[in-house]
Order: C-alpha cells, then structure tokens, then sequence
DNA sequence: TGTACATCAGTGAACGCGCGTTCACTGATGTAC
DNA sequence: TGTACATCAGTGAACGCGCGTTCACTGATGTAC
C-alpha cells in the first residue's frame, strides 16, 4: 500500500470544525450575493462535504441562513463599535458625544458600501437579537444617552429619538445602496446630507 | 358536430390582452409575495395561457418584472398624489403646505403597510422611473418648493434637502415593515416619532 | 370583392438545471464494565 | 488495559420539484394586388 498516492485523512476533522464552516462558507456567500446566495448546497461544497452532512448541524436551509444573518448583524454591530472607540474624548464631552454619534452614522454607512451583501443578509431575517448593546440599536442608544450627558441633546426630547435617527442612516442606506439613488452621481453628498440633517436637528 | 359541449373560443383574445394580463398577474403575485414570487410560469398559468407564450411579450423573466416593479412604483406615487390632493388650502398657505407634507409620509407608510408585497417590489429593481413629478421623490420635492414659497422652510435650507427626508421615511418603512423593528409593538409610536421628527427639524 | 401570402400570437413537447431534502449505510470515536 | 457497544458525523444515491427557456408547429388575422 503506498502512501503518497492521497491525504490519507486517517483523522476526521475536529469536532464542531464542519458547523463552523459551513457558517463560514455561507457567510462568503452572503458578502458576494446577499441572502438569497446562502445556498446550503454550495456552503457544503466549500467545506468540501456531501450535501446532506449539513443536516446533522442544521435543521434545514433556514436555519444555517439565520445563522450567518446574526453573523452579518454582528459584523455591523462590532465594525460601528471600533469606529465608536477610535473616537478620542471623555465620555460626557459635548464635542465627543458628538462625534461619536458621527461615527455610528458613519460607520453603518460604510459597511452598507463596503459590504453590501453582508448588509443585505443582516436584515434579510429579522431576528430577536437581543437587546444587549452590541447591536446597532444598542449602540446608537448608548450615544444618544451621552449626547444627553453632555448637555447637548435636551433630556425631553431623548425618547424615542433613536427611531427617526436610525430610520435616516438606515433609509439612506438603502436608497443609496439598492434603491432608486444607488448609482447616482452624488452617493456621497446626499449621505453628507442625512448626517449633518442629523447633528443639525439635536442642536 | 356539437356545438355545446365546450367554449368555441372562435375568438381570439383582443390583441394586447395577454400582454396586459401578464403584467396584471405578476402584480397580483407581487401583491402576496413581494418581487420573489413573480414566477413568469404562474403569471402564464393565472392568464390561461402556455408558459412560453409569455415570451411573445417579454424578452425573458427580469423584463416581465421590471414591468411588474413600474407598475408597483406608480401606484405608490398614484397613493400619495391623492392623499396630497385631499389636503385642503391653496399652495403657499403655511399650514396647508405643511400638511401636505404630512400626508406624504403618512400615504408612504401607509402603502408600506396596507401592500408590503408591493412596497417590497417597487424598490425591488432600480431602474429610471423619469424625472418627472408622478414619483414618490417628485412629490416630495414639490411639497418642499411649497414649504418655501410658504414662508416656512428657509431657502437656504431647501437644495438637497428632500434626501434626509426621503431617507426618515423610507427607513422607517423598511425597518418597522421587514426589518428588526417590524412587530414591535410601538410602530405606529415610532412612525409618529419619525414624521414629528421631521415636521420638528423643517420649523 | 376575392384570392395569395406574410405575419403574428398562440400551442405542445421537451430540455437541463440546481435546489432542498430523505433514506439507508458505515466507520471512527467515546463510554461502561 | 482490554473488550462490547452506543453514538456521532460523515457517505452514496436518489427523490421530486418547479423553474426559465428553446424548438418546431399551427392556425387565425391583416395586407397587397
């Protein structure tokens, strides 16, 4: 019996290693063709496993698709948080409060940009992701707690305010990105436009 | 020969009928289940036609649905210009401009709600609806011209600034419809919140 | 008004495709005594 | 430390499905003379 002729894969994969990259596998699939390429199918062929191996991880399709939607969410969640913390100042400062809730804006545009696909899946199966912080929601929430802090956003106004604001990043996002803006000349201005409609409406 | 025992269908269809009817089922197909479920077979089916005879009328699938997309987008459009023209008050009086402005976003939420399968497919294929004023944006950027000549929107803040209003309402559409809000059960709370938010930033 | 012919809008049959999913199986790994 | 057995995570083969699309056809309608 010779040796050199195969791998010999005398050792199975680690455990939990196909679970894994099958999640993996779909989430590359997502960042290049969004939610409807997560086919189970191909994320097994990546792994390099026979189609139905996936179900001894998943229930079916959906549910490996759920998966690299939270995925997705926490890509966003945690690409906005390091913007978050890149911004210098004491929290409680007027100007960095401030430009902290620049750079969530910033941020979730950004990743509309870079990463369409992924952007797409994350909302593509809306899921209870929980109410912790890191969460887009989470974090936005967060700043406009400092923004009140710091004095700069007046404690009346405070409830509720997250909703139209994410509704401008998110809506711009995605007129810019999918809809009927994406494509035009001036992507760029019109995102300057919805952020600064933004700081101008707290002050 | 017996003349009862099935329609004689002597008569074809009218000319154009087909055609028409096509589009008509991929609408109503649209309606249930948003741009994914207008499958050209079924609409050929609902029609009683032969699946490739949809190809007399159609270069294929995608142009059977950019069809279906248009369709979808002017009756948002056709909505909102009847909300608008409901309002009472002659352009340029301040109060009536201001609820024409309302009643923008409020017949865009409202579409979002009462067709979602619609909503869904009218954003669903970016394509040139015209510059013309029978469109969601035309709308709006005439009820911001009215706000001018009203007197209750600084010029100097009008250019441009019909994107971050877009944007409001859009988003939160999108996000209390299909997306991680959808369910809450605060929408409505949170619609309201976003039209004040904007009514509030334009005075 | 009648005839010859081109065009148009359907029919009938079939294609290849890739998908999600099910079934019976096998062999390695972990566990109990 | 060794053996018997259950469990786990893969394989191999196959399924039914519905889709978009192509091909050769046919018969009614419109047009030219």
């Amino acid at each position: 019996v010779s040796i050199g002729e195969e791998a010999p894969r005398s050792r199975r994969r680690p455990r939990g290693d196909v679970r894994a990259g099958l999640v993996a596998a779909g989430v590359e699939l997502a960042r290049t063709g969004g939610p409807d390429a997560v086919v189970l199918r191909e994320a097994t062929r990546i792994v390099g496993v026979v189609p139905n191996a996936a179900y001894r991880h998943f229930a079916d399709r959906d549910e490996l698709l759920a998966e690299v939607c939270t995925v997705a969410m926490n890509e966003l969640a945690d690409r906005m948080a390091a913007d978050i913390a890149r911004v210098r100042g004491k929290r409680g400062n007027p100007a960095a409060a401030q430009r902290r809730l620049g750079a969530i804006g910033t941020a979730y545009l950004r990743f509309a940009h870079e990463e369409p696909g992924l952007f797409a899946t994350a909302f593509a199966v809306p899921q209870q992701h929980g109410y912790n912080e890191r969460t887009p929601l989470g974090l936005l929430r967060d700043a406009l707690d400092e923004l009140v802090e710091a004095g700069v956003l007046d404690p009346q106004r405070r409830e509720g305010i997250e909703y139209p604001i994410w509704s401008i990043v998110h809506g711009t996002a995605v007129l810019t990105g999918q809809g009927p803006l994406r494509g035009a000349p001036d992507v760029r201005q019109i995102e300057t436009l919805s952020l600064a409609f933004i700081a101008n409406s707290l002050t």
